[in-house]
RNA sequence: UGGGGAAUCGUCUAACGGCAGGACAACGGAUUCUGAUUCCGUUUAUCUAGGUUCGAAUCCUAGUUCCCCAACCA
């Protein structure tokens, strides 16, 4: 997939120009390994396959590999529900792991075996005071906190409790392993840390082997020491974490050769890049769940959810994904991506892959007048414009046919060249129309259009070499199978939900549109999973979910770009506008 | 009144003391049996103020703005 002959449109990332540096220094013996390492609490999301690509990405492009370990030290949140949707998801973005699988959960008698060592080296300790003591201790950003007065406690009553907290011997929460290193840090993080702490909960792989549980900056770097990562990419929140994660590696180094754990081999470093923010959408798993649990979306899966699963579902490609990944670049730049960017690189993709069809989404009747009655034939229409080699189809073509109801305006605005009274369009690959009259219903809306056709230009084209400006999609009334379509809107309306309120209220109420539609009879028997262009309107995917055998149900990836209708709004706009404007601005010609 | 980060076209991102480049968006045009695609073109940027230098987005000084950190979450 690489172009040479591209200019260089070079300019490695910061991490990637950080790894090449240590490639030439022969840093970690030039190896470059990377993890990937979610918590089993939620699905994937778009903003995890920004760092999926990364981390997979790095492993691949420096011959080294990634890891796919869960963090799973919180056992009251982690399911294994999760464990296996997010693998599952890894390898639809077409990303392996290998034989690389972890779970920190692996490492908790290591890190507890650590634990003992950090105090004997008089580096951790175990504190009795309640968590709101501790926060209390703590002190806050202006003011340093002061020393647990367990603090000096002994070594030996440390192990001892430490040891004690292991068995069970204790109520949840009456203690926690700390970490000594200062209280008057500036940085909160150092203030001595708690690393343990006691939770009676069953872990979905260790189940209740254990009753107390280390924490995410204790058990991180230790879990990358052991697995001998080398470049340890996390996002930008984490960076005030960065000097305890390398204070752990470092006292832990010092364990001395004969101790009943040896030193982890290891030398990890963290590198921190900005998290994706999209707009119209929300990122955290918390808001995600929360639409779920409260049934504002289907579920995890629901379409418009910008997991993997729903994007997935709706009909995003695995490369569309990478290479919108891949195109948002990676900086510590704290910035926001256009959802456009995101409908832009699906688009790019189905452009190319998916083959084309006729399906009429709001009909509108047309009758062709000089057309025999009774009569039926086929036309043949192209599958795929743009690859010539996907050949042809059939299309029934008929007396009675649907068009688009936008594509016929009785009264046209200036520029429109679609149906219109006495002008004749192109009914893709079958013939020239006129519309001859107009039928409409006693409230005066028009519910049929009467037109003639040319039969001479069966095909598309004329003999006489006349043009049309409109090329119109159709389906005949008679072979038409009715087809179930779904056309999403972005989920929320503003491009930054919840900004000052609950972001909730920003949820864009019609962001799902069912609408039954007129389609060609190749329509009723795709089967799920199958992506076709329908022409003019967008790219639509079989759902996987819904569709039945001989019943697909079509969701709309994306539309088409269409400028037609951007054009329509900025009329309006100008019409608007116009409406208030003052004559002074005929005066700004003088200008130099 | 702490600690840690970040500031480049509208948006995202290059440039690492030597012509501020690319992508997306926007706008204009060409082609088109999809008002799509494709192609061509145009507009638009170095947070501010000083300094160093032949030369500064880049180095120095001072300032401004924004983000993150006060879970026994990750």
């Amino acid at each position: 997939m690489t172009d040479d002959s591209k200019p260089a449109a070079q300019g490695l990332n910061f991490i990637e120009a950080i790894i090449e540096a240590d490639r030439e220094s022969a840093k970690h013996g030039g190896d470059v390994v990377t993890r990937f390492p979610p918590e089993p609490n939620g699905w994937l999301h778009i903003g995890h396959a920004k760092s999926i690509a990364l981390n997979f990405g790095l492993g691949l492009k420096y011959g080294g590999r990634t890891h796919l370990r869960f963090d799973d030290t919180n056992p009251l949140t982690e399911e294994v529900e999760y464990v296996e949707a997010i693998q599952n998801d890894i390898k639809w973005l077409g990303f392996d792991w290998g034989k690389h699988l972890y779970f920190a959960s692996d490492y908790f008698e290591k890190m507890y075996l650590y634990g003992e060592e950090l105090i004997k080296m008089g580096k951790a300790y175990v504190c009795s005071l309640s968590g709101d003591e501790v926060s209390e201790y703590r002190g806050d950003f202006f003011k340093p906190g002061k020393d647990s007065p367990y603090r000096e406690r002994s070594i030996d009553e440390n192990l001892q409790m430490f040891r004690d907290m292991r068995a069970g011997k204790f109520k949840d929460g009456a203690h926690t392993l700390r970490l000594k290193i200062d209280m008057a840090s500036g940085n909160p993080t150092m203030r001595d840390p708690p690393c343990y702490r006691i939770r009676r909960a069953t872990h979905h792989r260790t189940s209740d082997a254990w009753c107390i549980y280390p924490l995410y900056d204790y058990a991180h770097c230790i879990s990358d020491a052991l697995e001998n990562i080398t470049h340890s990419i996390c996002t930008l929140e984490f960076e005030s974490h960065r000097p305890l994660y390398d204070w752990v590696l470092e006292q832990l180094r010092t364990i001395p050769p004969g101790a009943p754990v040896a030193a982890p081999t290891g030398q990890p470093h963290q590198y921190e890049f900005s998290r994706l923010k999209l707009n119209y959408t929300v990122m955290s798993k918390r808001k995600l769940l929360q639409l779920v649990t409260e049934k504002h979306v289907s579920g995890w899966e629901d379409p418009r959810m910008l997991t993997l699963a729903g994007l997935r579902r709706r009909g995003y490609t695995a490369e569309s994904l990478r290479a919108f990944a891949t195109s948002v670049g990676v900086t510590k730049n704290d910035s926001w991506t256009d959802m456009g960017v995101l409908e832009g690189a699906i688009r790019e993709d189905l452009n190319l892959r998916a083959p084309r069809a006729m399906c009429v989404l709001r009909p509108l009747k047309i009758v062709i007048e000089n057309y025999p009655e009774g009569e039926q034939e086929t036309v043949d229409v192209q599958n795929h414009p743009l690859k010539p080699e996907l050949g042809t189809r059939k299309v029934p073509f008929g007396r009675e046919i649907y068009i688009e109801q936008e594509d016929f305006q009785e009264v046209p605005p200036k520029g429109f060249f679609r149906l219109q009274p006495g002008k004749e369009v192109r009914l893709r690959g079958a013939y020239f129309v006129k519309c001859e009259r107009v039928v409409k219903d006693a409230d005066g809306a028009v519910v049929e259009v009467r037109c003639s056709y040319d039969p001479s230009t069966r095909g598309g084209d004329s003999p006489d070499g006349r043009k049309v400006k409109g090329t119109l999609h159709w389906v005949a009334a008679a072979t038409a199978v009715d087809v179930d379509i779904r056309l999403f809107d972005r989920l929320f309306s503003v491009e930054q939900p919840g900004t000052d309120r609950d972001f909730l209220l920003d949820l864009n109420p019609h962001s799902l549109e069912t609408l039954q539609a007129k389609g060609e009879p190749m329509l009723a028997s795709s089967s799920s999973g199958q992506h076709f262009q329908f022409e003019r309107t967008g790219y639509f995917f079989a759902d996987p979910k819904d569709s039945k055998p001989g019943a697909p149900v079509w969701n709309r990836v994306v539309g088409l770009k269409d400028s037609w209708a951007k054009e329509q709004r900025a009329d309006v706009r100008a019409v608007g506008t116009a409406q208030g404007a003052d004559v002074r601005a005929v005066g700004t010609a003088q200008k130099r």
